[in-house]
DNA sequence: ATGCATGAGTA
DNA sequence: ACTCATGCATA
């Protein structure tokens, strides 16, 4: 976007200039081209000028998708879209044409977006779980897998790819030992057992299209849930592993009573701090509400959360310490703003490939104009967010619920949008 | 509400 | 050099 709005650094309003191509190779330090306006003041680098955008972008996507001929005609539809949409269906489009009929590793992403709209009351609520679903019994890792693949890793299929039984303590670790108080007073009780790492989800069967045949049948399933001294709440107190419907329903309503209880997730994020000892910022705190945090994330989450609203509700009407984080002073990098035609070249060679190597991203750092370091990290974040809870941009209206899976869900979604649209 | 960034912990 | 949990800064 690059706004100008009350930026002091955005250097210059974007010129859409011609097609002004510069197709060459970066002879050396900075190039004046440059893709992305770091909305810095100081060192890093905020070379402003020329920015195209289509053009640029379907360059981009051309390279992308090994040399191209057929983006030719989805261009015009392209340059109509809002960049967002234009972006990501054609950089799909692209994909696609180019032959990969689908990322080898994209998560299955399960859409299990609820069906039914059953919530709108508020408090104590006893949420029926759908009779129908029958057998389907909410997979834990939900996300995780469209084929089952459950909890509980018994050490089978490990080293594969790494990434699946690896930290799991790391979050224990923010405990800020009794040291300093986010208020000025000590949390009544401390301790208490913090999640046990139930080792969620048999997640990802990852890419590497050549070899897994790690056949792993777990069958176990802990799914005991006995509940002793009943705390009220209806579901899990915070015990056994929650169900991927647990935690949504939790977040629903947890975000419903913290509404009506007339405080902001910043004040929730500031009050678990004084009520744990772990700040949480807004930004957690909201996505946990959205389910964008990993099932394991979430889990770890819901106790706490489900703490504070017991204590909110309770204490209703009590003065919400509110306390100002001191924002250790730190040299963080400016946010880079990278343009729309970028990304949609980003997204594109996503798409063919989630992990790129240094390599790849050298080049791709280069051909883009973009720091090798934010590119690199752009894939990070790319990555990351493809293991969220919910998908980006799910159908917001019934008559949009196509597949809506994976990159071609969102093909069709967009197509369809525009084609509505014109 | 989200995009880009940082860092701890791993491998 | 990656994954993951988080968050500052923005849109």
């Amino acid at each position: 976007m690059a706004t100008a709005t009350s930026s002091p650094y955005l250097a210059s309003s974007r010129i859409l200039s011609g097609p002004v191509l510069h197709s060459d190779r970066r002879g050396g330090g900075m190039q004046p081209g440059s893709t992305a306006i770091t909305t810095v003041s100081s060192g890093y680098r905020g070379d402003p000028s020329v920015k195209m955008v289509q053009s640029d972008f379907m360059q981009g996507a051309m390279v992308a998708s090994n040399g191209g001929h057929m983006l030719s005609h989805a261009h015009q539809w392209v340059t109509s879209l809002p960049h967002a949409a234009a972006a990501a269906a054609a950089a799909a489009v692209a994909a696609v044409e180019a032959g990969s009929p689908w990322p080898p590793s994209s998560q299955p992403q399960d859409v299990k977006r609820n069906a039914g709209r059953e919530d709108l009351h508020s408090g104590s609520a006893l949420h029926h779980r759908s009779p129908h679903l029958g057998p389907h019994q909410a997979h834990p890792g939900s996300w995780g897998g469209t084929s089952s693949a459950h909890i509980s890793i018994t050490e089978g299929q490990q080293q594969q790819q790494q990434q699946q039984q690896q930290q799991q303590q790391q979050s224990l670790i923010y405990s800020q030992p009794g040291g300093f108080t986010v208020n000025g007073m000590l949390s009544s009780h401390a301790g208490q057992s913090l999640m046990h790492p139930g080792l969620v989800r048999g997640e990802s069967p990852e890419l590497d299209h050549s070899s897994h045949h790690h056949h792993h049948h777990h069958h176990n399933h802990h799914t005991h849930h006995h509940q002793h001294h009943g705390v009220s709440q209806e579901s899990q107190s915070d015990e056994d592993t929650p169900t991927s419907d647990d935690l949504e329903h939790f977040a629903k309503q947890f975000k419903q009573r913290r509404i009506k209880l007339g405080f902001t997730q910043a004040d929730v994020g500031l009050a678990l701090g004084t009520l744990y000892g772990n700040v949480f910022s807004q930004t957690t705190i909201c996505r946990f509400e959205a389910l964008q945090l990993s099932f394991k994330n979430m889990c770890k989450l819901k106790p706490l959360l489900n703490k504070w609203l017991e204590e909110a509700d309770s204490t209703t009407g009590s003065p919400t310490s509110i306390d100002k984080i001191a924002t250790q002073g730190r040299k963080r990098k400016k946010r880079t703003s990278i343009e729309v035609s970028v990304k949609g070249a980003l997204e594109s060679h996503f798409l063919k490939c989630p992990k790129p190597s240094a390599q790849e991203i050298n080049s791709l750092a280069d051909t883009l104009q973009l720091e090798k370091e934010v590119v690199r990290v752009w894939f990070c974040n790319r990555r990351q967010k493809e293991k969220r809870m919910t998908p980006p941009g799910l159908p917001r209206t019934p008559e949009d619920a196509y597949s809506q899976v994976g990159s071609m869900g969102f093909l069709l979604f967009f197509l369809k949008g525009f084609l509505a649209n014109t």
